[in-house]
DNA sequence: GCATCCCATGTACCT
DNA sequence: ACAGGTACATGGGATGCG
């Protein structure tokens, strides 16, 4: 009986292939297929191609010796005679592997069980919609339905949780688990916990420190998972039993950033089961898809093609340069400035020019594998953001289709970041260089179209470029990126059209100003900024609200004079209050936190820094701090000459007013610097403070 | 002997 | 194990001062 779901989940467990499907009626299916795990390898020559044949025929951990023509290398594109070895079992995948690869070329041999299985036999991207028929729980058939114009996800169910400790004899341990639902949170004991799990019934469950606490609790709850394998499932891919669990920070993104739409986006690209979609890093993901697509075309995988040839050194100095630059005025405020932007610029010029790894110059005509891998999905991200254009604002469907726009954007502006990278398999120097200097032609060709027309360059990087020309209006600026569009040949358009617009000035020299950090105001209403204070994550809530407030404040006016007469006074006494509040330990310790990131083991800092000593007192508190934790704290007495003495990380203790009034000036000055607006002297306003 | 400046270094964050 | 860039604290040594 043919039935229809979504592929959930797949993987390889006691030498088969488990695949979970979620059915249309919400129900869970679970179905085997067979998998017998086989690489190739060359012999060196005919007496080598002889033993090996010889030695492996009736071998214990062999089903199938064959010899076929494969491609082995992406650069040469000739076929060459392989031995191709099919085994019994994954361990005796492992010790083939191991033996033959001592003095030979081995190849498939480094992708993971379930991409072999994946790109060789079942040929269909995880998550996809998909229609079957298994007979007593054994794969017949399945076949991948079309669902690409669909914006929603496929309708798998996310749970996410927080472990919450408690001391018990001076052990941690794990008391209870708070259970965020779409806007409420609750808590549930420990020993409720897969009892509530069942009942909820979640296909993915978001967790803190995933492996570790997935781990314990599953042992915990003799949840048969003794079993080595078991472990390794949780541990290497996310899954167990037809759940994936995830970690609750997930390459740059909160589980919620990227959505099950975003995630799903990933794992198609990927050609990779959610789990490992959401836990591999980029560089991982995109040699999968590379992997695949050359599989389907009669490749075998080397375990590394990287190519990096030896240069001289003026040679590298001339080629291997980044996008250029106009630094922009600072200190003065710019009126009717537009801001244009290359849309993908990076896999435009791949594309366009066809410049992949093994084609680094882009000389032949025919497609290469960077083209091959990311066009799809950069057509596909095009579509999305047209459809995005019909959803309305704060609806779920447009969520999801910016979800699912922001995950391909990732990956494309990192297949251009990996093309050079070492760490690539196929990674080529000389393509990412090719890359940068079709980006630098094509900036230095739009800023000189736009001078030709009479416009003022006020900032020019990498892939955009800030014009401003007295009188021109919004019709204007899109004509404008219009024709660069048309003579580059790469996509420009309009991104922001500003009111007001100023660049902060480089704090190390004061004079030049800074690459990105600007701020300013669009004719919508809406502040923009970049790089400053208010955009980092490492500033207290307090300081960013503050200067938010200070902006709008200060550039919310129709006119420079309105902006003189009204936005400085009224973004003076913004700063006043804001600085009373301070002084009069009014604010809420809680939005003077710093957010840091512990970055390595406590005992590898070499440097005392304050979040550091946070962390330390922390873990003296019995809370178990780790790499990749957020280290919440505040400064009580920021000059104290022991830094462990200078934070606190719980606000039992008054905060240092003049520290926080220090880096709110600072927060105000660098927003007055950047425009020029003369201030008498912004000591009147410390004096107000002692 | 102590405060202050200078600067390399370490660390984290942004685009 | 994406690249490239900036900001800013720390702490050891140089310099200044009494």
């Amino acid at each position: 009986m043919q039935e229809y779901g979504w592929l959930l989940d797949v993987y390889i467990q006691d030498n088969t292939a488990v695949l979970w499907i979620k059915r249309e009626d919400g129900s869970l299916i679970r179905i085997t297929d067979s998998y017998a795990p086989s690489f190739y390898v060359k012999p060196i020559d005919w007496v080598d191609r002889y033993q090996i044949l010889q030695s492996l025929q009736d071998y214990e951990h062999t089903k199938a010796v064959a010899e076929e023509d494969k491609i082995v290398s992406i650069a040469e594109n000739t076929k060459v005679k392989l031995i191709r070895i099919e085994t019994r079992s994954v361990y005796g995948f492992n010790i083939l592997v191991k033996r033959l690869s001592k003095d030979h070329e081995v190849y498939n041999a480094d992708l993971e069980h379930v991409q072999l299985y994946l790109f060789q036999r079942l040929r269909i991207e995880p998550t996809s919609k998909v229609a079957f028929e298994h007979y007593n729980g054994r794969l017949l058939w399945m076949k991948k339905l079309d669902d690409e114009n669909i914006v929603e996800p496929p309708p798998f169910s996310m749970m996410r949780m927080n472990m919450l400790y408690s001391m018990h004899k001076g052990k941690r341990e794990l008391h209870e688990i708070e259970v965020y639902d779409k806007s409420s949170v609750f808590t549930v004991k420990k020993e409720d916990l897969i009892d509530y799990i069942s009942m909820q019934n979640p296909d993915i469950i978001v967790l803190p420190k995933c492996d570790e606490v997935a781990l314990q609790l599953l042992i915990d709850n003799k949840l048969s998972i003794s079993r080595v394998d078991e472990q390794e499932q949780v541990k290497r891919q996310g899954s167990w039993g037809g759940r994936i669990l995830i970690g609750d920070s997930i390459i740059g993104h909160s589980a919620e950033q990227w959505g099950i739409a975003g995630l799903v986006e990933r794992a198609r690209f990927g050609f990779l089961p959610l789990g490992i979609a959401a836990r591999w890093l980029s560089n991982k993901t995109i040699d999968s898809r590379n992997c695949y697509e050359l599989m389907k075309r009669g490749y075998a995988i080397p375990r590394e093609e990287y190519f990096e040839s030896a240069r001289q050194l003026c040679e590298l100095a001339e080629r291997d340069r980044g996008g250029i630059n106009v630094t922009p005025e600072a200190g003065i405020l710019h009126q009717n400035v537009a801001s244009l932007d290359f849309d993908s610029q990076y896999p435009n010029i791949m594309l366009k020019k066809r410049l992949s790894y093994e084609d680094p110059l882009g000389n032949y005509d025919s497609l290469g594998l960077i083209a091959i891998a990311i066009e799809p999905w950069l057509r596909r991200r095009l579509m999305l953001k047209r459809i995005r254009k019909e959803l309305k604002k704060g609806s779920k469907e447009r969520e999801y289709c910016e979800q699912r726009i922001d995950a391909l954007k990732l990956i494309l502006v990192t297949s251009y970041g990996i093309s050079g990278c070492c760490w690539n398999r196929f990674g080529n120097v000389l393509t990412f260089e090719e890359i940068n200097r079709y980006s630098r032609e094509a900036i230095l060709k739009a800023k000189y179209i736009a001078q030709q027309r009479g416009y003022e360059i006020v900032y020019c990087a990498v892939d955009s470029l800030f014009v401003k020309k007295n009188g021109a209006n919004r019709e204007d600026y899109e004509s404008l990126a219009q024709e660069i569009s048309e003579k580059t040949g790469l996509p420009m358009s309009l991104d922001k059209h500003f009111k007001f617009l100023a660049f902060g000035k480089l704090k190390s020299n004061g004079v030049s100003s800074a690459l990105s950090r600007y701020f300013g105001i669009t004719f919508d209403g809406e502040i923009e900024a970049r790089g400053v204070e208010l955009r980092r994550n490492d500033v207290p809530e307090f300081i960013k609200r503050f200067q938010a407030e200070f902006i709008l404040q200060l550039l919310d006016h129709d006119s420079i004079e309105e902006v003189i007469d009204k936005g400085l006074v009224s973004a003076k006494k913004v700063l006043r209050d804001y600085l009373s509040m301070i002084r009069d330990g009014k604010v809420d310790t809680m939005q003077l936190m710093l957010r840091r990131d512990l970055r390595k083991e406590l005992d590898k800092y070499k440097v005392r820094t304050s979040h550091s000593m946070a962390a330390i007192q922390l873990m003296k508190e019995g809370k178990d701090v780790a790499v990749g934790d957020t280290i919440n704290f505040f400064f009580t007495d920021h000059d104290n000459k022991n830094p462990a003495c200078r934070v606190r990380t719980v606000p039992e203790v008054m905060y240092d007013s003049v520290f926080y009034s220090k880096i709110l000036m600072t927060a105000a000055n660098s927003i007055l610097e950047a425009t020029g607006l003369k201030v008498e002297s912004t000591k009147d306003y410390k004096l107000g403070l002692c």
